[in-house]
DNA sequence: AGCGGGACCTGTGGGC
DNA sequence: TGCCCACAGGTCCCGC
C-alpha cells in the first residue's frame, strides 16, 4: 500500500500518540506479521518510544529498552508492504478481524492506549531490532538514498545498466520509498519512457527526473498522502493526492499534456501508464 | 544482467 | 443475485 508520502503521513500523525510512551504488552495474533530476522516481540515491554521516523517505507520507532544490553532491541521496523497500517484504538478495544498485532502504550499521565497494527493481506511485517540484526539485514544495508535528500549528481550513478527505468525507480536499492504510483507520476512529468534504459539518461535527463520524483512526493506529503483503497493515517483520515493523479491508474484517457490517449502496459511486473507522445 | 512469472494473502469490482 | 476472473500501493525467488 503506502509508498514514502503515505509513510511519512502515517509517522507524522503516529508521532503524537506515541512519543515518550512506554509499551506495557505486546500480543501478536498473527504469527507470520513479526519478521523472520526480529527479536521476541515480547521483549519490547518495558521500552520507550523515544523517536518516530521515517526511511523509504519502512517506518521506524527508536526505543530505549528497560534493560539495556546486547540481546535488546533498540529500533522497531514496521513494513506495511501493500495494506498495513497503524492505527491509535482505545485501551482494550477488541482487535478487528485483520488486527495482527497489539501494541499497549502507557503515556507519562499514566494513561494506556492501544496501537494496532492492521494488515488485510499479512505481508507487512514487524521487525524488532538492533545494530547487530541490522547488520544482517540485506534490505535496510541496501537500501538507496532518501530521494528527498539527494541530488541528481547522487542519482545519475545509480541508473546504470540496460534495465528499464521504472524498473531501476522501483527497485529500491537505486532510491528508497518510490513505488507504483509516484514512479509513473514521475515519469510523466520528467517525460521519460518507463522502457528507457536506466543507463541511457544524460546528466539533464536525471536533474529533471529527480525534480518530478521531488515535486510529486513534496506535493503528496502536502495532500496527506494517497487514499486508492485501504489507506488511512494514524488519525484515521485518508489522503487526497489522488485527485491529483496525472496518469496512475488512468490507461485511455487523454493525456493531459497533449491529447493523445494514455497508454497502460505491464513494465518491471507491474501496471504502467504513460503517454507515448510525451515521454521519450 | 535483467526480464517475466509466480509466490505470498485477502478483498473488491467488473463482466457475464 | 451470484460466480469467476483480474487486479491491487510490495518484495523475493526462480528460471531463462
Amino acid at each position: 500500500m503506502p509508498e514514502l508520502p503515505e509513510v511519512e503521513t502515517i509517522v507524522r500523525t503516529l508521532a503524537p500518540h506515541v512519543l515518550n510512551a512506554r509499551i506495557e504488552a505486546v500480543n501478536l495474533l498473527h504469527p507470520k506479521s513479526a519478521h523472520p530476522l526480529s527479536l521476541p516481540l515480547e521483549s519490547l515491554a518495558g521500552s520507550a518510544i523515544c523517536g518516530a521516523r521515517r526511511r523509504g517505507k519502512l517506518v521506524l520507532l527508536d526505543l530505549e529498552p528497560a534493560k539495556p544490553g546486547p540481546d535488546s532491541g533498540d529500533l522497531l521496523v514496521i513494513h506495511l508492504r501493500m495494506t498495513g497500517s497503524l492505527l491509535p484504538r482505545e485501551h482494550k478495544a477488541a482487535p478487528g478481524k485483520h488486527t495482527r498485532c497489539v501494541f499497549t502504550l502507557k503515556d507519562n499521565p499514566g494513561n494506556y492506549q492501544d496501537l494496532f497494527f492492521d494488515d488485510i493481506r499479512t505481508f507487512g511485517k514487524i521487525l524488532l531490532a538492533n545494530k547487530s540484526i541490522l547488520e544482517a539485514w540485506p534490505f535496510w544495508n541496501e537500501l538507496g538514498p532518501e530521494p528527498l535528500e539527494m541530488s541528481a549528481a547522487d542519482l545519475k550513478p545509480r541508473l546504470r545498466g540496460n534495465r528499464q527505468l521504472k524498473a531501476a525507480l522501483l527497485d529500491q536499492k537505486t532510491i528508497a520509498g518510490i513505488g507504483n504510483i509516484y514512479a509513473d507520476e514521475a515519469l510523466f512529468q520528467s517525460r521519460l519512457h518507463p522502457c528507457r534504459k536506466a543507463g541511457s539518461l544524460d546528466a539533464g535527463d536525471c536533474e529533471r527526473l529527480l525534480a518530478a520524483i521531488q515535486d510529486v512526493l513534496l506535493r503528496s506529503i502536502a495532500q496527506c498522502g494517497s487514499s486508492i483503497r485501504n489507506y488511512k493515517d494514524a488519525d484515521g483520515n485518508a489522503g487526497a493526492f489522488q485527485n491529483s493523479f496525472k496518469v496512475y491508474g488512468k490507461g485511455g484517457e487523454t493525456c493531459p499534456a497533449c491529447g493523445a490517449a494514455l497508454q497502460k502496459s505491464r513494465v518491471g511486473g507491474r501496471a504502467t501508464v504513460f503517454c507515448g507522445a510525451c515521454q521519450k
